[in-house]
DNA sequence: CATCTGACGACCG
DNA sequence: GCGGTCGCCAGAT
């Protein structure tokens, strides 16, 4: 598992919707679980355009500490992501990845 | 090699 | 709902 995996399927997330680090965990069958999907998020790369910020923790609560929650809560309201207190609607703004990540591989036409 | 830590998650009291 | 514990795995020391 590249965590190159793992960015490529945060970039799917679609705008004001957000997913967990446990759903990717699961999709991409990331071994070790939601922990490492984390620490792969944790050392992302900047100025890629990864919206690290559409990752949450279960239930959508905000998990991230100091500084970047609250830049993490700011970019979600942006995108007109409503956070009442330290979670989110996962109900209304959950975004579930229901593919595994695209491979580069040829489709395989049968 | 032993330990600790961490942008997690499920459980339990 | 909140805080503590444990299982999980990758890096850092």
């Amino acid at each position: 598992m590249a965590w190159n995996e793992i960015y490529r399927l945060v970039k799917r997330i679609p705008r004001g919707r957000v997913t967990t680090y446990g759903e990717i965990a699961r999709a991409l069958r990331v071994r070790g679980g939601a922990r490492v999907v984390g620490y792969a998020m944790a050392g992302c790369p900047n100025g890629q355009g990864i919206p690290w910020h559409r990752v949450v923790g279960a239930g959508g609560r905000l998990i991230i500490r100091e500084p970047y929650g609250s830049l993490q809560r700011r970019m979600l309201g942006g995108e007109g992501v409503d956070i009442p207190g330290t979670r989110i609607n996962y109900k209304r703004y959950g975004w579930s990845p229901s593919r595994k990540a695209p491979t580069k591989k040829k489709p395989r036409r049968h």
